[in-house]
DNA sequence: TATAGTGTGTATATAGATATAAACAGTATA
DNA sequence: TATACTGTTTATATCTATATACACACTATA
């Protein structure tokens, strides 16, 4: 099974944090429920054409923090979560990234009209796209 | 001057790029108009609590891409820039930002009316916290 | 002219991020 | 039982980020 992870290459953030934030995302959105299996840290590693140290650290950090578990010989595994913790972290992140998305418009010295149609213009961009289901989540 | 510069310790964002980014807002902004000195590598470094070498890394960004001039022996001061250039900067900055915000929403298996509901909330508590002046902006 | 500011360059050091490679140990399956 | 997968550990290397310290050269001002 291949993760929706992206890369961003112009980004100052370490890789392996790009890639532990995305796989946090997907599993406190219910995308991985507890028991999925993840890619080895040698197929991930080469499907983003990273090195296994790389992705073996992000591992690492996922499960310290309690999303996965890893057993030697069998592979990595999405573990069981509480719900209100999920819920905790898709939360937390989404309010804190919005917010700081915001706070990055008023640091550009836009009004907060402007930022409400910037994102109004986004929202509508993301519809437009299609490739949303019925509850406008994407695919 | 005291720039209103802040240092995210949790951010895996290096230091001086955070510093070069908020700089640039400043000027795309128009809130460090063309002409305006900045603190000197030193008493910037001293404010923030880093290394000289950390704020010389973020003037030296900021003045290749033309945002600043800094001549030894006077100091750096905010260049003359296009106002079209400016503009440029700040909605493709601002557009950035919020689309990564939203894009990790998703990612978080939010729905476009859940993210809406999140910056509205976001926005509501802005206009609540007042420090803002008429036109909606931060001070 | 001397002083205090400014930026610039160099030296040295540490820590973190990333890379390749190899070997080891556990698990599952043919 | 052998093979192919899995994670784990170690070794070595390079690059980036950040730090302290010092010296040099430029500018402005008292």
């Amino acid at each position: 099974m291949e993760l929706p992870i992206r890369l961003s290459k112009e980004s100052r953030e370490p890789i392996y944090h790009q890639i532990e934030e995305q796989i946090k995302a997907l599993i406190a959105g219910g995308q991985l429920p507890a028991g999925t299996s993840l890619p080895s840290i040698r197929v991930l590693s080469k499907e983003l054409e990273i090195s296994v140290i790389t992705t073996r650290r992000a591992y690492q950090n996922l499960e310290y923090q309690g999303f996965i578990r890893t057993t030697q010989g069998k592979g990595t595994f999405v573990a069981e979560i509480e719900a209100s913790k999920k819920e905790e972290v898709k939360v937390s992140a989404v309010y804190h990234a919005i917010e700081k998305a915001v706070e990055t418009a008023l640091r550009h010295d836009y009004t907060i009209e402007q930022i409400e149609a910037v994102f109004q213009e986004i929202i509508a961009s993301l519809k437009e796209k299609g490739g949303h289901d019925n509850d406008g989540k994407v695919d």
